[in-house]
DNA sequence: CGGTCTCAGGAAAGCGCTTACCTCAGGACT
DNA sequence: AGTCCTGAGGTAAGCGCTTTCCTGAGACCG
């Protein structure tokens, strides 16, 4: 593996010419000094040791981002805006997965800590869990304390930068949009119970209902696919007087409409996040839709723009009713 | 930022032997060092420098991962199977998205060199264009020069490690089995033909036409849903004889599905890749399967396992038909 | 009771790079 | 002619950690 040591040598300089060379410091080097070093670093094939740099600049370049699971087409979307507006302010960026267990993403906290890392998005990992979330909470500020910055999206503990997408409100427009059509018998397919983002979405429903006096039967599965295939099969077996079903995402969605094809049924679906797969299944998926790509770019710049005070930001992005054709009067 | 020199004045011992406890070194220390140490760990909640480690270890812990996109399902895929293995092996993993452009793949290649990755994975790079090729191979050797390893998944210029997904042969099952159905008129939606991907499945497809006497109509688009979709209105207002359509992946013969359903047309519809949209869409698409977790599990476990002997490995994984409701006899 | 082992712990030499500081010519000035 | 810049380059001190080698003190032996 070839040094700087090695370029300088082969090149006739020191150390210090070479790095200023191959660095374009603003220092002046006479031409022919530069060409030399730049024939050894073609020669050399010298590619500097970015562990080196690092340690020796003492300034951190890199960005880390915590989500559930790229795979997930839901997060995948965020993801990409954050790397977008990483990449664009010359970041390199380290993805890690933390499958929403708590104890994972404390270790990749402490690794991208660790990797010194200038600042951290974390989405998807809004937890009611008090110890659980408490902890976290612990592991955020001592990488804070060291100058890092974190960015969340959704609600979260840790007071700080966040960006949260309106699972309330959207919640609410699709109760809301339901009981216009004249539903009364609304069956909810919410996420695991500890998600925040299960409680939020899960309230704008009981409040849309609450305006109508009415109340939602509320079931809990894990917001896969198939999960939501499962429940929904079950829920047509025993309560044949539904005729709605709100899913809080649309992979369950998806699900809900397999079970109801295998059991030759057509309730409305309503989905949520308004993912791509939405208007290629039949009937198209009427969904809300969140903006996961601007979510992630607005997380992104707020965590590596430094807050101009000390003070936590906070910024909305609204949820949006895309009618299709999954919905209709009973 | 507390550093080991902090720790070690805080607990009263030399830096050498923070370290050793810190790193539970077989070194033999007093439980009261120990204690002492660990406490003022807590206390001043350090956490290690990664990159003075790697300097002062200079041993390659992370490997990087080079896809066109981990946003994309086919890559999301992949990226799991590989993220899986190096998990499993205690490698941090660095994904780097290349969108096919092989200017930012030999950047990247450049950035996980600098930064002393063991290992390289690069997935659905693999051009025919000789000029960026050639240059990519150049930056592989460099890299191999200093000990790192490389694994492809695809065909690909660069001898080495490789697993290589049976794209002809899935092709020539698509084509077999359409005209099995007893289609004649076939039309082959391909992806950017300087892609091997495209080359291969393609080369499949002709030779099952080859064996029936029969050619296929090809056309060019992009491997997404929107390019499929386009190319396929073109392509069932100007030849209204074709009846069946083999999308050389599932995004395009989702594109296909919607641009028949617009025109109020029914040809069979073959897809690739039998991604997990497949089963959802109406009709169901019948797909060629490829194992895209194993086939990033595979290269994966190649990249970690040093070759026996230097001999270039390569794995085969085979292509699967898999039946449902898109394709019929005309 | 002097000599040899063992063991706990420390001193210090790097790992590969950046950069503040220093040196040494050769002009420009007075 | 002597002083002072100014440019071009080198010297060396770290950055934070690991690890080799060394030291000093008991334990043990004959």
């Amino acid at each position: 593996m070839a040094t700087l040591a090695d370029v300088a040598r082969h090149a006739g300089v020191s150390t210090a010419t070479a790095s200023r060379i191959i660095n374009g410091s603003p220092k002046p080097v006479t031409e022919e000094l530069r060409a030399r070093v730049l024939a050894a670093v073609a020669e050399l094939r010298y590619v500097p040791n970015a562990h080196a740099q690092m340690l020796a600049r003492s300034n951190r370049n890199a960005v880390g981002v915590i989500v559930h699971d790229v795979s997930d087409p839901y997060f995948a979307e965020i993801t990409r805006g954050l790397q977008r507006v990483a990449t664009a302010n010359g970041r390199l960026v380290i993805i890690c997965n933390s499958f929403r267990d708590p104890g994972r993403e404390m270790e990749y906290i402490d690794l991208l800590h660790a990797h010194q890392v200038a600042a951290i998005v974390i989405a998807g990992s809004g937890y009611l869990d008090s110890t659980a979330a408490s902890e976290l909470d612990d592991r955020m500020r001592a990488f804070e304390a060291t100058g890092g910055r974190i960015a969340v999206i959704g609600r979260h503990q840790h007071p700080g930068d966040a960006v949260l997408p309106d699972n309330e409100e959207g919640g609410y427009l699709a109760g809301r949009h339901l009981f216009e059509l004249g539903h009364r018998a609304i069956a909810a397919i919410a996420g695991p119970p500890s998600l925040t983002t299960t409680v939020d979405r899960l309230a704008g429903l009981h409040r849309a209902a609450t305006e109508q006096g009415a109340t939602i039967h509320v079931t809990h599965s894990d917001f896969t696919r198939d999960g939501g295939e499962a429940i929904t099969a079950k829920l047509l077996a025993e309560d044949p007087s539904v005729t709605a079903i709100a899913a809080l995402n649309d992979s369950m969605a998806v699900g809900a409409l397999a079970a109801m094809r295998a059991a030759g049924r057509r309730l409305s679906v309503i989905g949520f996040d308004d993912m791509p797969i939405a208007r290629d299944v039949t009937p198209a998926l009427t969904s809300v839709r969140l903006p996961l790509t601007e979510l992630g770019e607005r997380a992104m710049t707020l965590a590596l723009d430094p807050a101009a005070d000390g003070t936590p930001r906070t910024e909305h992005v609204p949820a949006e009713l895309i009618l299709r054709e999954s919905t209709w009067s009973p």
